[in-house]
DNA sequence: AAGATACTGAGTAATTCAGTCGGGAATTAA
DNA sequence: TTAATTCCCGACTGAATTACTCAGTATCTT
């Protein structure tokens, strides 16, 4: 279980995804303006994600990128593991011993607190996030903001720079 | 929050120091050996333990390291913080707008999930770590081993390579 | 057919990790 | 007083990781 800028990165991307659920995919282009990452660097995460059943990509115009699985079913500690994927080795893994035989003693407990902590990531989903009224608020009114515009202008894909409205 | 095999490293040294409290201080030397960690590299992450007050350090033959509070008051939290001090800043960090104005939406979710990982790691302290039925069983096995070899070979300093029972 | 988008892979500057080295400063034991 | 032991401090270094760039291909919609 590791926790880096990285993982930070999947988790809130995924979570926009999940906020967009019910419009169509959302882009990484999108993503990448409104996060400030690099579309790229992007790919890349997202390529571990698409790995892991965590997205599907769709492509061509209109595309983006959706939930796998339902809100209700990814969990953060999934999303986590699916870019850092390091199952951090401590040196005496399993049943190989540090020094006197016996897997030593501050192993054990450091195995203990990282199941514990994953355990707690495993339990938190995107939809607990989400779900929330407070949340469930803004992102309405981003929405209906967001469908104003495109109403103002209506067919034409992009007009200089994008406006986007659901950051 | 931020959580890295340094952070691991940190938290492992210092249920060292918890579990042989009662004895005198630990030495770098010995959890560098314990637990396959450069010496100087120890000394790095001591160092910041100390500033935060996690640590003392006693200078001199016999010195080591003690816990600066009693294992009850330390938290898992703390010492990963003294030792990533990564405060997470993201782009729109406090008032600072990502783009349309106010704090964008997937930021304050991930506050949100921050703030609960937080909480959730600065309830654990190492005394609910150290302080297992199991646990305190070996470790006192281990000092039983360790008396053994200490009325074995007194007041002799070190004999060669020095063994040490409490891995 | 044209354009938008996902995909893939090679390469790269900057940062962090983990370690080495060389030297102090304080304390205890001889 | 001397020597050994330990903490303490700072500069430097190779390796890994981060985050990014570029350049291209594949697939879909219009």
């Amino acid at each position: 279980m590791k926790l880096s800028t990285k993982g930070r990165y999947a988790v809130t991307a995924m979570m926009d995804l999940a906020i967009h659920d019910h419009q169509g995919p959302v882009t990484l282009a999108d993503i990448s303006q409104c996060q400030g990452i690099s579309l790229s660097y992007l790919e890349q995460l997202f390529a571990k994600l698409r790995k892991e059943g965590l997205v599907e990509g769709v492509r061509g115009p209109g595309g983006g990128y959706r939930l796998g699985r339902p809100s209700s079913q990814i969990s953060i500690a999934e999303i986590i593991n699916a870019v850092d994927e390091n199952i951090d080795v401590t040196r005496c893994l399993g049943s190989k011993d540090c020094h006197g035989g016996e897997k030593c003693l501050t192993h054990q407990l450091w195995e203990d607190l990282s199941g514990r902590l994953y355990e707690f990531l495993d339990n938190l989903t995107l939809a607990s996030f989400i779900n929330r009224p407070e949340i469930r608020e803004v992102a309405r009114r981003q929405d209906t903001i967001a469908s104003r515009i495109a109403t103002m202008f209506p067919p034409r894909p992009t007009i200089g720079v994008a406006v986007n409205a659901s950051c």
